[in-house]
DNA sequence: ATGTGC
């Protein structure tokens, strides 16, 4: 099979690319791709538009297989992937969410300065490592009976509503209020569900984390004031997932679909694209699977936050004031939903992985003051670079199923980051200009070195000119701490 | 990403 190669790539706009189906005669719909000409050019070096091409070869695929900037090799289909199929005889394919089932990000805001907390920064990353469990294969405090994972299984944040972790109030600013209904334990292996019973209110490790940040730049006052955001308010970001119980429930499914294909008739380039029909019995039992892990990772996400916010009455007191949610958003997950494909509405089933939903004002599913503004989308950059808060847009339904890119995207493979980076002296480094890592080891922080990343600040500026969301804030990091 | 690798 023939390599991509710009001679391949057709210019449909400026950042908009495609590559024709009549590249390769086994794609069924065209690739496109969301990059500026220079982030083009490093994203044609890897197999990551290859993979582009496998995806655009996935039964009952719509319209096209997309990639956002921030996009790279991974299992199967790449990192920062869109793909829409028919529902519900198109394919659903776990490749295309991916291993850690809704990963994803949340923002919380506080009613500090980063001057009010300057002479605490130390003292925060130690409260914040002390209280939030990090690292691979860490538990946390909470130990789950049998029972009670299969309720956090079936309804995610709202578990948190019961037992004293969030207020009902802030379920409303979670992606799809932090449940996704179709959830059904029995489709979670007893292996998933015993690998979830201690992780909840954990962070794990790679590229997870917890950030202390202050808004360093509004570039749109009236969704930042919306948002509730302003200059120099201290926020504190969360990235996590649903750790090795959603790991677990994709290494069950992707077993079970590898052997269950031939019975669907279905061929593929690679098969780590495994799939079946997600009307299917193999495809509705991973489908319930997935929502139950994306609901035990919004009730991680929830949790965290409570430990975030006794980290914060800890260090600051009386002073401290609250920590409200902004938002929190998915970016590994599938989600029905209705799109216009050549002027007609059709329910698909959106593989998002490594992308973050980006809907337009007017949805909703939002909170009343979001509404007229578009959905928050959160992307985080590298450890020690800024980060973005943006607002979806109604342009990214018509340009990518109403997707946006999820953070930098890697540059360099783990082991080629390690060989790379000096660990302790990058800590020292970001220290000197400010910033508090606290990490479990200095093998976490080589991987994720900012050299290791492509530059956010691209990224971002290739889905804002392209308009599938546009920028609301950049914030810069103050503490870090992970795994 | 992951009790880290067919």
């Amino acid at each position: 099979m023939h390599k991509v190669t710009k001679e391949h790539i057709n210019k449909l706009a400026d950042y908009f690319w495609e590559i024709p189906k009549s590249f390769r005669e086994d794609m069924r719909v065209p690739a496109q791709i969301l990059a500026s000409e220079k982030i083009l050019d490093d994203i044609i070096e890897d197999r990551s538009l290859n993979q582009l091409v496998n995806v655009a070869t996935l039964p009952g695929i719509r319209k096209a297989a997309l990639v956002m900037p921030d996009v790279h090799e991974g299992y199967g289909f790449p990192i920062g992937g869109v793909a829409a199929t028919m529902h519900p005889d198109g394919a659903i394919s776990p490749g295309g969410i991916g291993y850690d089932i809704n990963c994803g990000v949340r923002l919380l805001t506080s009613q500090l300065t980063k001057d009010d907390i300057k002479d605490q920064l130390e003292a925060l990353s130690k409260e914040l490592y002390a209280q939030v469990p990090s690292g691979m294969g860490k538990g946390g405090q909470i130990r789950l009976s049998s029972e009670q994972i299969d309720e956090v299984l079936r309804t995610g944040a709202e578990w948190c509503v019961e037992h004293g972790y969030a207020s009902q109030e802030e379920l409303k600013y979670i992606e799809s209020h932090g449940k996704l209904k179709w959830a059904d334990p029995s489709c979670v292996s007893q292996m998933a569900k015993n690998r979830g019973l201690d992780q909840l209110g954990t962070i794990g490790s790679g590229n997870h984390f917890v950030e202390v940040a202050s808004v360093d730049e509004i570039y749109d006052r009236e969704a930042a004031n919306a948002f509730g955001l302003c200059e120099n308010q201290v926020v504190v970001m969360v990235h996590t997932g649903s750790r090795g119980l959603g790991h677990q429930v994709a290494t069950d499914h992707i077993r079970v679909m590898v052997s269950a294909m031939r019975n669907y008739d279905i061929r593929l380039p690679d098969r780590e694209l495994a799939c079946v029909p997600f009307n299917s019995e193999e495809g509705k039992n991973y489908f319930k699977a997935m929502c139950s892990a994306a609901n035990f990772a919004w009730c991680n996400r929830q949790i965290i936050s409570w430990e975030i916010r006794n980290a914060w009455n800890t260090v600051f007191g009386e002073n401290g004031g609250q920590l409200d949610l902004m938002y929190d958003v998915a970016h590994n997950i599938a989600k029905v939903e209705k799109h216009v494909i050549d002027g007609k509405e059709e329910k698909v089933i959106v593989h998002r992985k490594g992308a973050t939903r980006s809907f337009g004002s007017g949805f909703d599913e939002l909170p009343d003051e979001y509404i007229p503004i578009g959905q928050p989308v959160i992307i985080p950059g590298s450890m020690g670079t800024c980060s973005y808060v943006l607002a979806g847009t109604i342009k990214s339904y018509d340009l990518t199923f109403g997707s946006c890119c999820h953070g930098a995207g890697r540059r360099l493979s783990r082991r080629a980051a390690k060989k790379q980076v000096n660990a302790p002296v990058l800590k020292e480094q970001l220290r000197e200009r400010g910033i508090y890592i606290e990490a479990g080891s200095f093998r976490g922080i080589a991987e994720e070195a900012p050299i290791a990343y492509k530059d956010v600040n691209s990224v971002v500026e290739t889905v804002n000119c392209s308009g599938v969301a546009k920028k609301v804030a950049k914030i810069k990091p103050l503490v870090v701490v992970k795994g």
